[in-house]
DNA sequence: CGTCGTTGTTGGATGCGGTGCAGAAAATGT
DNA sequence: ACATTTTCTGCACCGCATCCAACAACGACG
């Protein structure tokens, strides 16, 4: 059997143990007033084992999209030069299927708790930018032009990130987020554009 | 007359000045490579008093655009709930109007230079949620749902930075900023949203 | 002229995020 | 018992950013 501890010290605790302590506090005393000795401290290791699990105190947060978002840039990237609407909703869409509640979820649902605002403007800015590059990207290479093909793909990338926050905000129900990115894709074919 | 040496020590440099020899650090050995240690000594003053002067290393480059965002979001958060699309229009579209060349042109011109590729994306990302939590919250109290309006601010916001920096990366040259974003504005509508 | 309030500058101390590393600890296999 | 592998831990280090107290240069006023 492959798994079943293999050689070395055994780990001392685990993504899941570290990302609830963090979110514990984020909630007690907020997001910028909880640092990484707090987190790792309540999850019972060191600061230094902390960046055994997450590359960054926003990475709690957001490694679990960050993935997702990873894989769909693959995708999209690997399109090439016959992209069209159809392969590239497919290749977007897995970013929100099946997405679980998890530590973004909660912070979303209780920014304003955990004072997360600011961080949030700026962290959300970064993943539409990551995802509305990749889309831009496929566009581009499929002959549109720069400035239609960077609003196609910010208009894309706001879809999942709303629909997200959205669906977050209103609890996290289970099926839900997908029927908002439905909806959100509807949204941007007749939009009053005025 | 108001203006011409009020009391106290007068300054020992300027904006202007620390911004130039930013720049010029930047250039030489990139951004992340130039601590503002660096800029402070080359401007010929120290560390502490480069905050007199700027409120962070990325403020160097971005708080010229930052003021008319600011200013932008101040119009359209005064337009209450009768804004439509010519009054928010009018409202955007000062951000680009007259904008001279300045260090963040000559950073989005020399990004791969300067190393910027990574932060801009993060900048930017801010920039553009800045602009489009604005614009969708004027679009949202005159009666259009959350996620509509999200897009819509997005694809705003995007039409402002894409054009900036289709216009940076060209140059900057004088007028043609406007006329960027005037097409950009009519991408918008033309769009392929397949 | 000296004194005062104002405005800026400087340096030091502090905190936090993040990186790098050497050494110890805990497991496995032989 | 031993080497090997993997992880943990503490420490030093750097840069960004904030805060603050001391000092320096100006104008104004008596």
């Amino acid at each position: 059997m492959a798994s079943e501890s293999r050689a070395g010290r055994p780990r001392a605790s685990s993504r899941e143990t570290l990302a609830e302590a963090a979110c514990e506090l984020f909630l007690e005393q907020g997001y910028e007033a909880t640092s990484i000795v707090d987190i790792a401290q309540r999850a019972g290791v060191s600061r230094s084992s902390f960046f055994n699990y997450f590359d960054s105190k926003s990475d709690v947060l957001w490694s679990g999209l960050d993935a997702r978002i990873a894989d769909a840039s693959v995708r999209l990237a690997a399109l090439g030069c016959d992209a069209d609407g159809s392969s590239v909703r497919a290749a977007v869409e897995p970013i929100v299927q099946g997405f679980a509640p998890d530590p973004l979820a909660l912070a979303l649902r209780n920014a304003a708790a955990m004072g997360l605002e600011q961080e949030l403007l700026r962290d959300t800015g970064l993943r539409h930018a990551r995802m509305a590059s990749a889309v831009a990207g496929a566009a581009r290479s499929s002959g549109i032009d720069q400035i239609r093909a960077d609003i196609l793909g910010s208009a894309l990338a706001t879809a999942v990130l709303s629909s997200l926050r959205v669906w977050a905000e209103q609890g996290a129900g289970q099926a839900s987020l997908e029927v908002q990115f439905d909806e959100a894709l509807r949204s941007i074919h007749d939009l009053p554009w005025e």
